[in-house]
DNA sequence: CATGAATGAGTTTTCATTCAT
DNA sequence: GATGAATGAAAACTCATTCAT
């Protein structure tokens, strides 16, 4: 049964159980990375539980060992990336308040930007595929974190704006996903054009 | 192998036949309506061609009849949305040319969000799932359409500009697959607060 | 499409997995067994994967998980067989050199005869459907072998003939194709009287 | 369903309908061409009354006027080829009566060689696929107008070797079958040997 | 813990044949 | 007679998941 951005519910819960030897969390370690680059490569439905465990070098009773569920191991790599990221905001904290909106953007501009580049799986499964719920709690702890941002910016910002530029400033990142396209401008000159607008726009008050 | 977002190549060639009497050209129409509402419902991926042919109420061998693949089915499907777009892109040059960037981003923002309001699967099938190298292709012509119009702008713009604008319009459009999130504003406060963005942006010399 | 003699080429890669365990040992030799006993009763297009499943006692996915297509099924059958008939002859080498061309021949006859009446299914696989590509490397090398055995003939054969006589005697034995027709001389008859003429022929110098 | 060379029995006894006017012959006769030509290119199994229809410049539903199964269509086939043949060797019977066995062989050569080059169908839907059961019958007849030629041959030759000179003959031919293989001897240069080695035998008195 | 064999429901696709116009 | 739309059973093949060793 492929679900790609299914809706579908009644879900097996047991979690991926956690490995208590050193062995089993580097078996862990690989199994997730062997399953980003197999997402990434071709897409979370065309992704194969058996290329993945391949892919790490495993079997795939050994996949099934610590995630009971194709779904439980997208889960567990969005997770664990947004939890990186998390704290990557949580640490910004700091050192932006009481900065101006406009510099927190573009504080968050460059922590997005980085992020992203390195962990390229993350806009796949956070935007595009997967367990739909899921990506949505995901998601909104994101936007909660990013109106927190804005939300100590100096001069104040309103509540509502700060929600809004934490659902904008994301979607702005989504552009990465479109890859390399002949004749279209580069992703850098893109995201320069959308920085500057941004700024500009906060600077007049928002 | 099922292929999402795959990257994959060498096509069946076997032409969609085109229906040569009334009969036959309501069967694609409603076989390429039963497979837009089920490509929105549940995705490419997880959209069954049975499932598609039942909802139109024919049968499988109805739908191959005219669709000699998937695949085949979502490119007529965005072929003739894309066309309809572009035939709307079109009646918009005389009407916007000599007219300042910042009018014309607001007539586009119109246009493109109507048109996505009435044909949801557009963005689906654009931007997300199905076949990369035609979405690529239809991107490419859109780009040029909208890149056209921006050309147009009095005071003029650069050519470099517009085509950033021509990516960046269409993606600001993109916003509307994050479906109804509990908590998160509302769509049209986004797009709203995306419009005026772009208009200072432009107003302040792009 | 089905493609008994059909000359498509551009194959699916993947290699069938080799067993590691016995369990799977045996299931692929029973497989195997399943495959030849029903392209023998069926040939090779009217048999189908799901038939060949049945007959040894195996799921459907069983099957695939050994042969990824049903032409690598097919394949894996001949190549087996062709190996063993492979060992026959080049144990015929020793024994037949030196000796006369027409001796050689009746070693021969009694050699292919005996493995085909074993392996009846080889017939159908290298003469008259499947893979033709594949069929050609086989009869290829089978060619090569007898013209080999001739060569060593006592006195010499030409080298022409003996690649002519390479073709020549498998052919004759395809004449057990013809499953016993009514009124039809039997194939035993119809056998030993192209010995003869064989003989004949190569005593009479070829 | 696929049955090549499958025993099925329960058919369908509507023959195949004469048609009456001009108009009708023309289009059986291209039916029948395209039948062959396809047959040839892709084998029985694979090729499709679609196709044939299409390359007929005929409806699909024209195809099925004439001949209501596939069957009925392979059998029209050989037996007109097979009709045409058996016109032919019956002309013989009057040149050949009192000649030698050899003689008759060779006249028997030039005739089934010419006429397989010029109609390779048949050697396809003769030996190869379609309807077992028909093709026995027609190979049977075939049978019995080669063995009543050579039993015309004078010295006379007894009717066991007759029949089994009627089956060995016919077989010589099928090797037309393996097309064009690379490294392996030419198609005439194998027949040539063949029908010197057959005039041997019967010069030795068979 | 590890492994890889086993499963079978579900998916895409094909094609001989029928039938309304 | 012609046509082409319609059908649906059946085929090849996939893959998440389970389980015995």
């Amino acid at each position: 049964m492929k679900m790609s951005s299914g809706k579908a519910s009644s879900e097996k819960q047991r979690a991926a159980r956690l490995p208590q030897r050193k062995r089993g969390r580097e078996r862990v370690a690989s199994l997730l990375a062997a399953a980003a680059s197999c997402f990434l490569d071709k897409g979370y439905d065309a992704a194969t539980m058996t290329e993945i465990a391949e892919r790490a070098g495993a079997s795939i009773g050994s996949l099934y060992l610590f995630f009971p569920t194709k779904q439980a191991l997208a889960r567990s790599l969005l997770s664990n990336l947004a939890d990186e990221l998390s704290g990557r905001l949580e640490a910004m904290k700091a050192a932006t308040a009481g900065r101006s909106a406009a510099a927190i953007a573009d504080a968050l501009f460059d922590a997005l930007n980085g992020f992203i580049a390195a962990n390229p799986v993350y806009s796949l499964l956070i935007d595009v595929t997967g367990d739909e719920r899921w990506r949505q709690v995901v998601r909104a702890q994101r936007r909660r974190q990013i109106a927190d941002l804005f939300a100590r910016a100096e001069p104040p910002l309103g509540a509502r704006q700060a929600q809004r530029l934490a659902v904008i400033v994301p979607h702005f990142m989504r552009i990465s996903l479109l890859q390399g396209e002949a004749g279209s401008p580069s992703r850098e000159a893109i995201l320069e054009e959308l920085r500057l607008m941004l700024r500009r726009h906060l600077e007049s008050g928002g």
